[in-house]
DNA sequence: TATACGTGGAG
DNA sequence: TCTCCAAGTAT
């Protein structure tokens, strides 16, 4: 067995992106499959496609310029409309996010946040609403972390009522027990192309391409395991060369360029060698 | 209000 | 190698 060595030049994803989809309008014009191409590998694909769809909205209408209307937008929340109306709109708009929350919960030792908007909006100052909350969001992230916060450099260690055990506070909510979930993937070339299927509505990874699994072991020989964690899913793929009957064949030249999760691709760059 | 979503990095 | 964790939106 003998390894190649070759240099790869890995460029970024946001370099990839920004280079392919330099407009507003050049994104809104690609076909969603070309957008998921580019967002492969890096999750939540229903946040590719909410911002695809809020390219179209803004070439069709232009952007909003207040809260009310930013949260019209596909995949755009809370959170999200908040920070824009603070800091380009000037709009005294909480933007309340993790950290945020966890400032709140800590400053008023609740276990819970679900106060954090309503405290937000009483404290805001309403002058320089953006730079307040972005102040509050770096005092989350820079001195209030989640673990080792650092409590003696915080300007408002006084006012705390937490700070004698910061990390209680909210209380972490009990993780769920883990589901073990074991398919058997097919790996079968006919004439240098590949046997795959692009994931449906409703199943994990809806429009990525994927190498055809079952439940239960196909008829070959198992070259490989290859595991993969969806939130509390922990999924054993065992990858077998096998026959299958399929009517969708992709060129092995193809598939690197293909939207795909980050399981199949690890099985395509792994198994499909020869 | 609780849960699902995908991945990579830290330990 | 394994376990745990992270943040925001949609439903």
């Amino acid at each position: 067995m003998c390894q190649q060595t070759q240099v790869v030049t890995v460029i970024p994803y946001w370099e990839r992106w920004i280079t392919r989809f330099p407009t507003v309008a050049s994104l809104a014009q690609a076909p969603e499959q070309e957008v998921l191409q580019y967002w492969a590998g890096l999750g939540y694909y229903q946040r590719a496609r909410n911002l695809h769809r809020a390219a179209m909205w803004f070439a069709k209408v232009g952007f909003p310029t207040s809260y009310a209307e930013w949260l019209q937008v596909p995949g755009v929340g809370d959170y999200t409309a908040g920070a824009i109306a603070s800091i380009c709109f000037n709009q005294p708009t909480p933007a309340v996010d993790g950290n945020v929350r966890r400032v709140y919960a800590r400053l008023n030792a609740q276990a819970s946040a679900s106060g954090a908007r309503t405290w937000a909006a009483g404290v805001m100052d309403a002058q320089c609403p953006g730079t307040w909350n972005q102040a509050l969001m770096e005092l989350g992230a820079r001195i209030c972390k989640p673990r080792n916060p650092d409590c003696k450099n915080c300007p408002v260690e006084k006012f705390c009522s937490g700070k004698s055990s910061p990390e209680k506070y909210p209380t972490p909510t009990p993780q769920r027990a883990s589901i073990l979930i074991e398919r058997y993937v097919a790996l079968c070339r006919r004439e240098g192309k590949w046997a795959m299927r692009q994931a449906q509505p409703g199943e994990w990874g809806e429009g990525l391409w994927e190498f055809p699994s079952k439940e239960s072991p196909w008829d070959g020989e198992v070259v490989g395991v290859v595991r993969h964690t969806i939130t509390h899913h922990r999924i054993t793929l065992k990858v077998q060369m096998a026959d299958v009957d399929t009517r969708v064949w992709q060129a092995a030249l193809d598939i690197p360029h293909l939207p795909m999760g980050s399981a199949h691709r690890r099985i395509a760059q792994n198994f499909l060698g020869g």
